[in-house]
DNA sequence: CCAGTAATGACAATATATTGGCAATTAGAT
DNA sequence: ATCTAATTGCCAATATATTGTCATTACTGG
């Protein structure tokens, strides 16, 4: 079958890892002054663009990654100090994640570089075609839940 | 600054994050009575894809990882019969990695259900999506590379 | 051709992530 | 209200990936 949305999809796919791991580098590019490391970042940022709060299992939703790795990570992030667990009103037992003091004070940091990080790297990018990338990208998100 | 790219940006970089995790289980449930996990059918779509042949390196390249961690599950997978240090002519030292008859074979299952995999999934999309989304992922790897 | 720089293999230490299992809680359906 | 299925925290084992280092090979500019 050679169908060509079937080899746009697959070639698609594989880039779309490979950027993966670009942003990762990035990131991590970004914030080693920050004494942050991806699995931090990720949590700190997912933390931040959520509006209702979310638990252990919901930041690994968001991120698309297990709930034990997110839970480790959290556990040793509020060791450090940077996120409480906080009473979580719709359940009893799974608390909500939200950043500290100190976690805040991280986020204004990182967000002093990524801003303008962001802004840089879409400038040539025209609006409409972000939009459409991030449309497909729910899209297919959904697909897969 | 309240850039709408920026913003527009860094939604689609979570967004990214998440489904590559989700690409990835999918591939894992896919693969599953294939006996491959995605650190294997990764490496194996990025040989089969490649027309020039791969190094370790090259395969890292393109899956957006560090070539120690393609050099450990290649040489795991050498060992298993399923890839094959092949010599290179460009370089004396860094070996071509190939799939072996086996390795073939694996490929041609995993096609089976890839393929149709594919064609479903993009059913519902446009093509000029997929070619817009395709591009600005290519862009944005040649800005970070 | 040569000198400096980058790429590569090899090895080790560490970080991150998945998988599996189990008990307790929650959510949903009837 | 009750029953069932799904979710969650917790623990452990394993898999995967990154980071750092060093010697060797390849590449590039002059």
């Amino acid at each position: 079958m050679h169908s060509p949305k079937r080899v746009l999809f697959l070639d698609l796919v594989l880039t779309l890892f490979r950027l993966n791991g670009l942003l990762i580098a990035e990131g991590d590019a970004m914030t080693k002054d920050l004494g942050l490391t991806h699995a931090r970042w990720k949590v700190i940022g997912a933390i931040a663009l959520s509006r209702a709060g979310l638990t252990v299992p919901g930041i690994a939703r968001v991120l698309g990654q297990s709930r034990q790795a997110v839970q480790r990570i959290t556990d040793v992030m509020v060791a450090d100090g940077i996120l409480v667990y906080t009473e979580n009103p719709k359940h009893k037992r799974s608390a909500l994640v939200t950043l500290s003091e100190k976690g805040q004070d991280t986020y204004t940091m990182l967000r002093e570089v990524q801003d303008p990080w962001a802004i840089e790297n879409t400038e040539d990018i025209p609006i409409e075609e972000l939009e459409t990338t991030l449309r497909l990208v729910r899209r297919l998100i959904k697909k897969f839940n």
